[in-house]
DNA sequence: AAATGTGGAATTTTT
DNA sequence: TTCCACATTT
């Protein structure tokens, strides 16, 4: 055996060394998913049967492509930069760069993030005065994503009735204004792929000749347009090595279909050969307890695959549950908690404290700093989305494209350079009444009197710092646009525009960055080649195509040891070795409006499993039977999750004084009390929950929609089938399970 | 053009 | 409650 193969399990083994068919690879949280990918790959390389030049793989997170990058190039001796890694949307935009004669994109086209993409959309509104009451710029924003996502033009999507025949036209109208100003947004990237491969044979022939393996990552996140592009993609002799799990799909609600893996089978199998089934159960991360919990909540789902993790270690900890009078009170249980694990050592960076939604943050860092415990909150704005870098990126933008009119608008006036209202407004009449774009209105000079001398002025800035930067290396281009567009010198002026300059300056260090790894794959063998079939982009394009694709991270200090704050969402991919899941309550955790959404709660679910297997060793679940939620004190139920996880898994604590004297002697008796000042306790009778079947003497069957308030002034909302809905106190009502 | 006020909405998020 | 967008003021 290899050392490539070595410490592999036997379905690993069976997945890497699969033999050149379409498989899907069943991967359970924690199996070595990204392991046996690259592997996978190192290990067609390594036996000679793919060519990196072969080879694509797709992943949806540049993080993701990044560490698939870093792990291949430690496993193989080969170069693989010839190789197609990447995101959808980055593969596609490298594909769309290629061919953009065929695609019908200006050469220069460019990419805009969702915020640029509702900035056009208003601009839109005000151009042809659509109704923005009637209908609202993000509900368009949405529809036009999500008829792109289904691969529908205007002209092919269907309209019911007169809204949504509004929509569609309002849909055509933002298209021929993309079309206009040389713009795309991202879902335009997968369409516009999409549509090149399908109109052209010659080039779809080429990338299917070219690409003999594909291999996709997080396949269970895959769009219809995403499946239909692979399947595009994939000609008779393509193997195609998906990589996905559908338990863990949770990205529905932006389109994610998890059906495409249940159609695999059926759509990519060859003619002589069908598609394999290969599951990866075993896990290599949690302990026995948490799997099991993991696996007794997942199967409370009805549509699934099927699949069970195990693991070779013991059963450990169980997991530990507090029900917290209030919300506050939950944040100081993770206080007490989390000074208790690291006095054992536990880093804190190796602890995690997951929400449902970042609202929740707010309690808890009160409580965290307040114990001066350090932390760190995921989410939030990225480095690309800063307004001092998106203005810099505008202005080079102007200089690489100057028909973006988005672009224009965002800095023609910015430092302020006396360019009011009223000779925009006068410049977009005139841009309307031609038909151009806002750059070429302002070089005709057509708007006159003094607002148009400064427009003059503007449009003289943006061609000297075109002439001027074309002639500079990226880095210096960039500095110099920065400088002489006297972003510079405005943020110096500005009381707090330090860290705005700082950011203006990792603006270049970026494209330095950039360059620098650019450079590396294009001088690597194979690299050259690659770039030769495929035209050349010049380096301020790529770099703000680069800007548009990968936001950046969230945060720049990555720093000490702090504990990780996040939501659940945020969460998948990666593990702790203690995790605390806040804020189980019903209407929080499963949420309130997935209640009403097709197949909602099966998501939420998915989302406490996903939740549950980010802990190696230990998990704390708690609730707050009070919490402060849009300004107002609401009372909830335990989260049906709580439920579902078998209770000898589970240990009950509760506030002591006394170091514990009733311990129940169960088989966990023997255990680490689970921190000093809390006890095993009694987990409580069942309450009535949201979702849950009664019979009433007068009202007969039902069931719970809402509860609220507790003891005696609890009250359970109920939908009779008979009686409609009605508010019940519990007191009172003798109401029975049904 | 900045500063201040008001109303409404308030899962989850990558590209 | 808190944040945001938008409107009005200064």
């Amino acid at each position: 055996m290899t050392p490539l193969l070595a410490n592999l399990n036997p379905e690993q083994l069976a997945a890497v060394t699969l033999p050149h068919v379409s498989a899907l690879i069943l991967a359970g949280a924690g199996s070595g998913k990204t392991r046996v990918l690259t592997t996978r790959i190192a290990w067609l390389i390594a036996t000679g049967q793919a060519s990196p030049l072969a080879i694509l793989a797709v992943t949806f997170t540049n993080k993701a492509a990044r560490e698939m990058a870093t792990r291949l190039s430690t496993l193989t001796h080969a170069n693989t930069r010839g190789m197609w890694i990447g995101t959808f949307h980055g593969l596609c935009n490298r594909m769309l760069r290629a061919h953009y004669r065929d695609a019908e994109l200006p050469q220069l086209f460019q990419i805009m993030d969702t915020a640029d993409q509702l900035a056009l959309i208003k601009r839109l509104y005000r151009a042809h005065a659509l109704d923005e009451e009637r209908y609202p710029p993000r509900q368009l924003q949405w529809f036009i994503a999500d008829s792109k996502e289904a691969g529908l033009r205007p002209n092919a999507v269907e309209a019911g009735d007169d809204f949504a025949r509004a929509q569609v036209e309002h849909y055509a109208l933002y298209e021929a204004m993309c079309r206009r100003e040389g713009v795309v947004d991202f879902a335009e990237l997968l369409l516009r792929s999409y549509e090149l491969l399908s109109g052209h044979d010659a080039i779809r022939e080429h990338y299917r000749r070219r690409f003999s393996h594909l291999l996709v990552d997080e396949f269970q996140d895959t769009n219809v347009l995403q499946y239909k592009w692979l399947r595009l993609l994939a000609g008779e002799r393509t193997a195609v090595f998906a990589v996905g799990d559908d338990d863990q799909s949770i990205y529905a609600f932006r389109g994610a279909n998890v059906a495409n893996m249940q159609h695999f089978e059926r759509d990519f199998a060859a003619p002589d050969q069908p598609v394999r089934l290969i599951k990866l159960e075993q896990n290599y991360r949690s302990h026995g307890t948490i799997l099991d919990a993991a696996n007794a909540l997942i199967r409370h789902n009805r549509s699934r695959l099927g699949k069970n993790l195990w693991t070779s270690e013991g059963k450990g900890e169980p997991a530990r549950v507090f029900a917290a009078p209030s919300d506050v009170d939950e944040a100081a249980f993770v206080v007490d908690i989390v000074r208790n694990l690291a006095d054992e050592g536990v880093p804190l960076s190796e602890i995690a404290l997951l929400y449902r939604s970042n609202a929740q943050s707010r309690v808890l860092e009160h409580a965290l700093f307040g114990a001066g415990l350090p932390y760190r909150v995921y989410g939030g704005m990225r480095f690309f989305e800063r307004q001092e870098v998106k203005h810099a990126l505008a202005y080079l933008r102007l200089v690489a494209a100057p028909g973006d009119d988005g672009a224009l608008l965002r800095v023609v006036n910015f430092p302020p350079r006396g360019i009011g209202a009223r000779s925009l407004e006068q410049l977009q009449d005139h841009a309307r009444g031609a038909g151009t774009t806002l750059w070429q209105a302002a070089c005709g000079g057509v708007v006159g009197g003094r607002s148009g001398s400064s427009i003059g002025a503007f449009v003289r800035l943006v061609e000297k710092l075109r002439q001027e930067a074309g002639a500079l290396p990226l880095p210096q281009a960039i500095e110099h646009v920065i400088e002489h567009s006297g972003l510079a010198a405005h943020y110096a002026n500005e009381k707090e525009g330090q860290d705005r300059l700082e950011n203006l300056q990792e603006l270049v260090n970026a494209a330095e960055n950039f360059l620098r790894e650019s450079l590396v794959a294009a001088s690597a063998p194979g690299g050259a080649a690659d770039a030769a079939d495929e035209g050349a982009t010049d380096p301020l394009t790529a770099f703000l195509a680069h800007a548009a694709l990968e936001a950046g991270e969230t945060q720049a200090a990555e720093g000490a040891s702090a504990l990780q704050l996040m939501t659940v969402h945020s969460a998948k991919g990666l593990e702790f070795h203690t995790v605390f899941i806040t804020g189980l309550e019903e209407g929080l955790f499963p949420h309130e409006n997935s209640l009403n959404e097709f197949a909602g709660v099966e998501e939420e679910r998915r989302l406490m499993y996903v939740a549950i297997t980010r802990a190696r060793r230990r998990l704390y679940l708690s609730y707050a039977q009070t919490r402060m939620l849009h300004g107002q004190t609401r009372y909830h139920v335990a989260s049906r999750f709580l439920d579902e996880l078998p209770k000898e898994l589970l240990q009950w604590l509760s506030p002591q004084r006394r170091r514990a004297v009733d311990v129940d002697e169960s088989e966990w008796g023997a255990l680490p009390a689970a921190a000093p000042g809390y006890a095993q306790a009694t987990p409580p009778a069942p309450a009535w929950r949201v979702g849950q079947n009664v019979r009433h003497a007068k009202f007969g069957v039902g069931v719970i929609v809402g509860a609220e308030g507790r003891g005696s002034d609890a009250r359970v909302q109920v939908n009779f089938r008979d009686a409609g809905v009605k508010w019940l106190a519990l007191e009172y009502a003798k109401l029975e399970a049904a």
